[in-house]
DNA sequence: TCTTATACCGGTATTTGTATCACGGTCGCT
DNA sequence: AGCGACCGTGATACAAATACCGGTATAAGA
């Protein structure tokens, strides 16, 4: 075993966190907040509707400021209710 | 052009990134960090040597958390100290 | 000396992220 | 109806992240 493949709870996890950005995104259209983060428009959908569930870190730090959102709370935001703390990527 | 290779600016801003957790690491070895991270040991010297420049978000969100770092004051210790905010892979 | 622990490095394997393109659908506007 | 903007899906392509293995080196300890 090499590259371990996602487990749904990762996937799921990945839902929720889309689901948030978009929340946060409001009115605004995708094309406008993925150039201002500086993101093709492409990457933000498939970060908004979970296809892409463990986007890298400095992507979602330029959607998180584009958006005016913490990063510590997103990720306490969309942390497991049950599990305490581990499930990375 | 599909999958634009990482600048040097983005690889030097993984060497400063991984030098912050590495910091931020002291005295602790790096297995266990990892491990109540949930990630593999390759994985933490990688990015704290800056050979995986752009890690994942969850996977910092959880080594953070292990070493009791802020996201937010992490992502902008690391940001460009010219640029005002763009750059994120 | 031998063992253990730690960290670095190279290679390998697999999955995933990011980006582009093409096509279809919906809505509002002229 | 036609046009344009926005969103969605699918395919395609390439680079990178993650993980495991073996080897190497160093330092501490029995």
């Amino acid at each position: 075993m090499v590259r371990t493949p996602l487990t749904p709870l990762e996937r799921e996890r990945g839902e929720r966190f889309g689901a948030l950005l978009r929340e946060a995104r409001g009115e605004r259209s995708m094309v406008e907040v993925a150039a201002v983060a500086g993101v093709s428009a492409e990457t933000l959908r498939k970060i908004e509707t979970g296809r892409a569930p463990t986007p890298s870190f400095f992507t979602i730090a330029a959607l998180a400021f584009a958006l005016g959102l913490s990063l510590d709370e997103l990720a306490s935001a969309c942390a497991l209710p049950e599990d305490g703390e581990a499930l990375s990527a």
